[in-house]
DNA sequence: TATTGTTATACTCTATAACTATA
DNA sequence: TATAGTTATAGAGTATAACAATA
C-alpha cells in the first residue's frame, strides 16, 4: 500500500540511496524520541536534567565559558541557558564571574564542588540505561559510541 | 583533575569496561539531547511533532492499535496519547473506532488521507537532518541505522 | 547603535488526579 | 470492583519580547 503511494507521489528524481536516507531519518528520530521519553520516566524526581549535567560537564572538562558560548554549544537560547545556570549556581556547582576585558560578559566557572559532583555522578545517573548498556555486546557499544560521535559532529555543523 | 577525583570516589569495584559504559552513557545522552534541541529549532512551526508522526507511521505500517497499545509503545501515559490522537483525528489522518468485543476500548485506524500523508511527508520532514545524512558516508549511515536498531531494542526492553 | 545577558511571559510536551463508561 | 479512556490541571523545558548594562 505504501509503495504504491510513494510511486504516485515521487515526482522528483530519487535514488535508492535517497529512500534509505529517508528511512534512516524517520527510524533514527523515532528511536531517539522514544528513548528520550523512556529516560524521562526513569529519571523523574532528579534534581538536574540533561542540560544541567551537560553544561556542568563541559565546564569541568573544558574550562570556563561565557553564557553565549554555552547556549550556542547546547543549542538553546540565552534565556534558557541563564535559567539553567541559575540552578547550577544556586546549588554551588558553578560560579558567575565577570570578564575583566568586557563587562557585558558573564563567565561561568565550575566550583570544586562542581568538579566533585561530575566525577561522582557519572556512575549513578541513568541507572536504567547503564544497565541496558552493560547487557550489550562490545561491538554494539562501539556502534553506539561511533553513532554518538557522528551525531555530535552533525549537530554542531 | 577528574581522574584524581574518580580515584578518590571509586569505592566499589569497577573494571575498565564499566568506565567505558559510563562514558558512553554520558556521551550518548548528551549527543542525542543536543540533537533533539537542534531539531526542535529546525522544525519550529510544524503542525505535527515527532510523537504525532511516529504514531501515524505505526498505524499506517503495522495496522490498527488501541490507545493503550500506542501509549505503551511510545512510552507516554494514556492522557498524552489521547491528546496526540485528538490532533491526528482532527486533521483527518486517523479515526477512532470502537472494539465490537469490548466497548471500553478505542481502536485507532489510519485513514486514506493518513496513509497518503506518511508517504508524502517522509521526504520533506526534518530537511536539515536529511541534508546532514546525505553528507555522511555509507558506512556512517550504516552505523546510525545500526544504532537506531539497538536503541529501539533496548528502549522496548 | 550593537552586543551580552536577565526578567517576564507564553508555548509545547508530558504527567497526575479525578471522572465516565464498560466489563 | 477493575479496566480503558477522557477531561482538567499542573509541571518541566524551552522560546520570544522587553529590558538593562556595557562596548
Amino acid at each position: 500500500m505504501i509503495p504504491v503511494e510513494r510511486q504516485e507521489l515521487d515526482q522528483r528524481e530519487t535514488t535508492p540511496l535517497d529512500t534509505s536516507v529517508d528511512e534512516l531519518n524517520a527510524n533514527f528520530i523515532e528511536s531517539i524520541a522514544r528513548l528520550k521519553r523512556r529516560l524521562r520516566a526513569e529519571r523523574a524526581g532528579d534534581e538536574f536534567n540533561d542540560l544541567h549535567r551537560s553544561v556542568l560537564t563541559l565546564l569541568v572538562s573544558e574550562g570556563p565559558r561565557t553564557l553565549s558560548q554555552l547556549s550556542d554549544h547546547e543549542h538553546v537560547k540565552p534565556p534558557s541557558m541563564s535559567e539553567t545556570v541559575n540552578v547550577l549556581e544556586q546549588s554551588g556547582l558553578v560560579e558567575r564571574t565577570s570578564d575583566p576585558q568586557d563587562g557585558r560578559k558573564v563567565i561561568l566557572v565550575a566550583t570544586p564542588h562542581g568538579v566533585h559532583f561530575v566525577a561522582e555522578s557519572r556512575r549513578r545517573r541513568h541507572e536504567w540505561l547503564n544497565q541496558r548498556l552493560h547487557e550489550l555486546t562490545g561491538e554494539e557499544r562501539r556502534t553506539l559510541a561511533a553513532a554518538a560521535a557522528i551525531i555530535s559532529r552533525i549537530t554542531d555543523s
